[in-house]
DNA sequence: TTCCTGTAAATTGTCGGACAATTGGACGTA
DNA sequence: TACGTCCAATTGTCCGACAATTTACAGGAA
């Protein structure tokens, strides 16, 4: 909180609008991987210009949630397994770093802690009370994960890194919702979140560090093992659980 | 290298060249930090329409190599030393883990090592027969550099990293073009460089990890160092600390 | 049938002009 | 000096148009 005067909140420009639309549809899953996103239609079933259009999907390519292929068009970005090892491996690299690097300049407030362990609960009600099945559950509980991981790494104070993690969780979000929502057996997150917290409170930089990371490793081992299993070999795009044809 | 029938460059669209082009310029420092980018301007000299120059501004946004200021315009991203400091830590955690990655997996042949050598051998030369006073032969000088780091990354085989790994790049182009050219006590890289090469031939992983790792920070730490003595005006906080290695 | 080829439709890439919205600065007044 | 108004410059957004390219399809040849 800044002690500054109130800021009030100006009107985004259009285009960021629309991209922010777009983005939420896709972690909504109301527009899965692989989805075509026409410029015409968007622009007349969103009321906008085409050319308005066209600068948010480039945003989003930058942000690597759609992918365009010249004079192809664009589409929400798809899922492989190859993919999937390296956001989570970055992840791995970045965010036990963020922790360090939080926890070195003691920037962990009694507020962030309330705020994580207000978090690590309603996750843990969101993941007995939801039904995975369901998108719009899967929808909350991914949510809650993600707002964790990026309170946590908040306090690095670390803009660039910040802006790095952001788009890693986004793909993130666009894997399990994706991925998971055809195979139940997901693992719940809330106990490793809880060690996390209490790493973090033990007040050992190195001790959270390690907690944080085997927690992304072990997370992502389990993604990809499991889009592995269920790719079937020569193919390497795969949809929600499903195959597509090259 | 695919075994299929040869491919032909294709044109790629007006807006990637675009791009290229301004990319370009802020290298050579025609376009230094701060520099307005003109919509109209730009698209009247190159001659091409507003909405494509606006499209490859945003695509320079996004790798932060342009700032975009709502109705004020864009203009060339302005240098500070928490940047600087940014930038480098991050190399510091990505590189050597891109190096690690590829030994791991032996994956340096024997002509990747020919490459990094000969790059080391024209760094040197560059180094010893060009004027940092002079741009152009910076220009020279630190595109040798960073294509030692490109292609010692490269192998990591990790498209993800790459992105990130070629965006921190870019900026650190700029942040060195910008500073060393008004003080030109610039440290040699040509035998830290011989180092790396030295300790990737090594075979052993960790070692090279720690070398490629120093190699970054102290240069990192040389660099916001400079650039908090000499900060310019118009420059905003001037944080104290130094670049922290993993 | 299967393969090839050429044509047409659909979609994106790029252009130019137009106007609204916003900003920054010049100007005038107290 | 301080303050409020007006104006010019620039960006944000829209529209319509056409060129370039890809894809789908129909039709012909082996």
């Amino acid at each position: 909180m800044r002690s500054r005067a109130e800021q009030f909140v100006r009107p985004p420009t259009l285009t960021a609008t629309v991209a922010e639309h777009i983005k939420e549809a896709i972690f909504r899953g109301s527009l899965p991987p692989g989805a075509p996103l026409h410029e015409v239609d968007l622009s007349k079933s969103l009321g906008v210009s085409r050319g308005t259009v066209r600068e948010a999907l480039r945003h989003l390519q930058d942000e690597t949630l759609v992918e365009i292929h010249p004079h192809q068009g664009a589409s929400v970005t798809r899922l492989s397994p190859r993919k999937a090892r390296e956001i989570y491996t970055l992840r791995a690299q970045l965010e036990p770093y963020a922790v360090r690097l939080a926890m070195g300049r003691s920037a962990y407030t009694r507020g962030d802690l309330d705020e994580l362990d207000a978090l690590v609960r309603r996750l843990g009600e969101l993941e007995r009370s939801g039904d995975p099945e369901h998108r719009s559950d899967l929808f909350e509980i991914i949510t809650a994960d993600m707002e964790f991981h990026r309170v946590m790494c908040g306090r690095s104070e670390h803009e660039m890194l910040m802006g790095m993690l952001r788009s890693l969780q986004s793909q993130t979000r666009i894997f399990i919702l994706n991925t998971i929502l055809y195979h139940s057996d997901l693992e719940l997150d809330e106990p490793t979140h809880r060690a996390i917290l209490t790493a973090i409170q033990s007040g050992d930089p190195e001790h959270a560090e390690a907690v944080v990371r085997k927690h992304i490793v072990d997370a992502g081992t389990s993604l990809v093992t499991h889009m592995e299993a269920h790719a079937v070999a020569g193919r390497e795009e795969v949809v929600g659980g499903r195959v597509q044809g090259g």
